[in-house]
DNA sequence: AAAAAAC
C-alpha cells in the first residue's frame, strides 16, 4: 500500500501497514491476529486491496511471500456478506475456487483458509487424488463457499456430480506455471469451461512465461498486474553454498553434512523418486531418522512422512519436487540439494522451503562433474554466481576402495587464472570459512580428478549480460504436451483424453 | 533427463 491510511496510530512507526487498513472484518482480523501476524507481506499489501475491489490479478509472487493470505483474506471477505448460516446445502454453493498443482499444496492452502475463515460462517473443503474419495463428496454434499482442489480429482467430482461449479464467482489458480508445467492445461480448460464468465480470476505464477500470458490473455478480464521481487532468490537470508563432490560421495556427503552442521531438520531434494528412496535408506541406515516422500509412495505415506517431519520426528525429509514448491515448514534451518534440478526454477523453489519469514537458512548443493550445466542454468536464473567449495567427504567407504592420495585443491579444481575468480572460496589464501570435510583426518579415497574439477568453470558472461534484457528466466524444459498448440487452440474443441 | 496429477 502507498497511501498512509494509518493516520492515528499512536505507535510511531512511520509508514508501517497493518492488516486493520483494509477494511477486512472483524472476524477474519480476530484469525489474523491468533495466527499471529501483524504486517502484511508487500504481496498482501499490494494484493488485498485490488482483490477487494474486484479485479482480476495476475501475481508474481512465491509461496513464503505470505501469498496464500493475499488472495485468501480478501475472498473471505468478499464472500462473507452473503455468507449463509443456513445448515441447508443448496444454500452454501462453491463461490470461491482455487486450484493447486499438487496435493499436499492444496491442503496446506485449504488449511490456511479454514484458519482465516474459523470465525466466519463460511464452509470449505478440500479435494485432491490419491484418497477415498467418498469423505470428499460427502463435504460437499454438506456444502462449501470456499473449494480447494487438484484438478484431475476435482473433474472426477464434476463427472460423478457431487460438485457444481456453476456459481464459481472467484477463481484462484495457485503456481500457475506449475500447472502448465504437469500437463494440466487441458484440465484448466475443462474446468474454466464450467465456470461463469461472470467472475473474478487470480493468477499466482513464479514467471510470466509467454505461456502464462496467453492463459492469462484468454481467462483473465484486464488484470491487475502484481509483482514482488523474487524474495527467495537473493534473499539474504538464505546462504547458498554449491560443494563439488563426486556423484558416488554423494549420499556420504549429506550425511556428513547433517552431522557437522548439527542440522536438527532438513530437506534433501533428489531428482529421482528411486534416488529419494534410496539415499533416504541410506541415511537411516546411517543413524540418521530420514523419509522419503515422492509420487510414488501412497498419499497416506506421503501426508505421514510431511506431518512426522512438521512434528520433528523426522530429521532429514528426502524429497522430490512433488515437495519443492509451497510446502511451508516453520524454521527449516536448511535445504540440501543432492541433485542439482534440471529446472533452474526449481532451484528457487527447493531453497525457498528455507530461511522464511525473516528466519536464516541455509541452501547446500551438491554438484558432481556432470551437473555443470545446471549449475550454470542456476546461476544464470538467480543473477548471480554461487559460491562454490570442494567437499572432502570422509563418512564413508568409497565403493572401489582405492587408496589414492587426495589431490590437492589445485589439482582438483584447477589453477585460478582463467575466469576462476568468481570463486572467492576457492582461494588458498582466502580464510575459507571452515565448512564439512575439513577436520584433520587420515583421507586417501578421493576419486580420480574428474574433467570437471580440471577445467575451471567459465562464467557465461552472458549469463550475467542477459539479465537486463529478461526478467523472464528461460524456460528450458518444454512440456510434454504440444504447449503452443494446446494453447493456440484455447476455446477450440480440445482432445478428449 | 525427471517430476507432478484421476480412476
Amino acid at each position: 500500500m502507498s497511501d498512509s491510511a494509518a493516520t492515528n496510530t499512536s505507535t510511531a512507526q512511520a509508514a508501517a501497514p497493518t492488516f486493520d487498513q483494509f477494511g477486512l472484518s472483524a472476524d477474519i482480523l480476530k484469525a489474523v491476529r491468533e495466527s499471529g501476524y501483524t504486517t502484511p507481506t508487500p504481496i498482501q499489501a499490494q494484493a488485498i486491496p485490488v482483490v477487494l475491489a474486484g479485479r482480476d490479478v495476475m501475481g508474481a509472487a512465491q509461496t513464503g511471500t505470505g501469498k496464500t493470505a493475499s488472495f485468501s483474506l480478501p475472498i473471505i471477505q468478499r464472500l462473507l456478506p452473503n455468507a449463509n448460516t443456513s445448515a441447508s446445502p443448496a444454500r452454501h454453493p462453491v463461490r470461491a475456487l482455487m486450484l493447486t498443482p499438487t496435493r499436499e499444496l492444496a491442503d496446506q492452502v485449504a488449511a490456511n483458509v479454514q484458519t482465516y475463515s474459523k470465525h466466519t460462517p463460511l464452509r470449505s473443503t478440500v479435494v485432491f487424488g490419491g484418497v477415498d474419495m467418498n469423505p470428499q463428496s460427502d463435504a460437499l454434499r454438506r456444502g462449501v463457499e470456499i473449494l480447494i482442489a487438484t484438478p484431475g480429482r476435482l473433474l472426477d467430482h464434476v463427472q460423478q456430480k457431487t460438485v457444481n461449479l456453476g456459481q464459481v464467482q472467484m477463481l484462484v489458480l495457485d503456481e500457475a506455471d506449475r500447472m502448465l508445467d504437469m500437463g494440466f492445461l487441458p484440465d484448466l480448460q475443462r474446468i474454466l469451461n464450467l465456470l461463469p464468465k461472470e467472475r473474478q480470476t487470480l493468477l499466482f505464477s513464479a514467471t510470466f512465461s509467454p505461456e502464462i500470458k496467453k492463459l492469462a490473455a484468454t481467462y483473465l478480464r484486464n488484470p491487475q498486474t502484481i509483482e514482488v521481487a523474487r524474495s527467495n532468490s537473493t534473499n539474504a537470508n538464505v546462504r547458498q553454498i554449491v560443494y563439488e563432490v563426486h556423484e558416488s560421495d554423494k549420499s556420504g556427503a549429506v550425511a556428513q553434512i547433517i552431522r557437522e552442521r548439527e542440522l536438527k531438520q532438513v530437506i534433501v531434494f533428489c531428482n529421482s523418486k528411486i534416488g529419494a528412496s534410496r539415499l533416504a535408506r541410506v541415511l537411516e541406515k546411517d543413524g540418521i531418522v530420514a523419509t522419503a516422500i515422492h509420487g510414488d509412495r501412497s498419499q497416506s505415506e506421503r501426508m505421514q512422512a510431511l506431518d512426522a517431519f512438521k512434528r520433528g520426528e523426522i530429521e532429514a525429509l528426502v524429497a522430490t519436487d512433488v515437495a519443492a514448491r509451497g510446502l511451508d515448514i516453520a524454521e527449516l534451518p536448511a535445504v540440501i540439494n543432492f541433485d542439482l534440478p534440471f529446472n533452474a526454477e526449481d532451484y528457487v523453489h527447493r531453497i525457498g522451503r528455507t530461511g522464511r519469514a525473516g528466519a536464516s537458512g541455509d541452501a547446500l548443493s551438491l554438484c558432481s562433474a556432470n551437473e555443470r550445466k545446471q549449475l550454470a542454468d542456476i546461476e544464470k536464473l538467480i543473477k548471480r554466481p554461487l559460491d562454490v567449495e570442494p567437499l572432502e567427504v570422509t563418512t564413508r567407504a568409497r565403493r572401489d576402495g582405492s587408496s589414492g592420495s587426495a589431490p590437492r585443491r589445485d589439482e582438483r579444481f584447477g589453477r585460478p587464472e582463467r575466469g576462476e575468480h568468481r570463486h572467492a572460496s576457492r582461494d588458498e589464501s582466502g580464510s575459507r570459512r571452515r565448512t564439512t570435510g575439513t577436520h584433520d583426518r587420515p583421507r586417501g579415497r578421493q576419486q580420480p580428478v574428474d574433467e570437471f574439477f580440471l577445467k575451471p568453470y567459465e562464467p557465461s558472461p552472458s549469463a550475467m549480460k542477459r539479465q537486463e534484457e529478461t526478467v523472464e528466466p528461460e524456460r528450458k524444459s518444454a512440456p510434454k504436451q504440444p504447449l503452443a498448440a494446446l494453447l493456440g487452440g484455447l476455446g477450440m474443441p480440445r482432445k478428449s483424453s
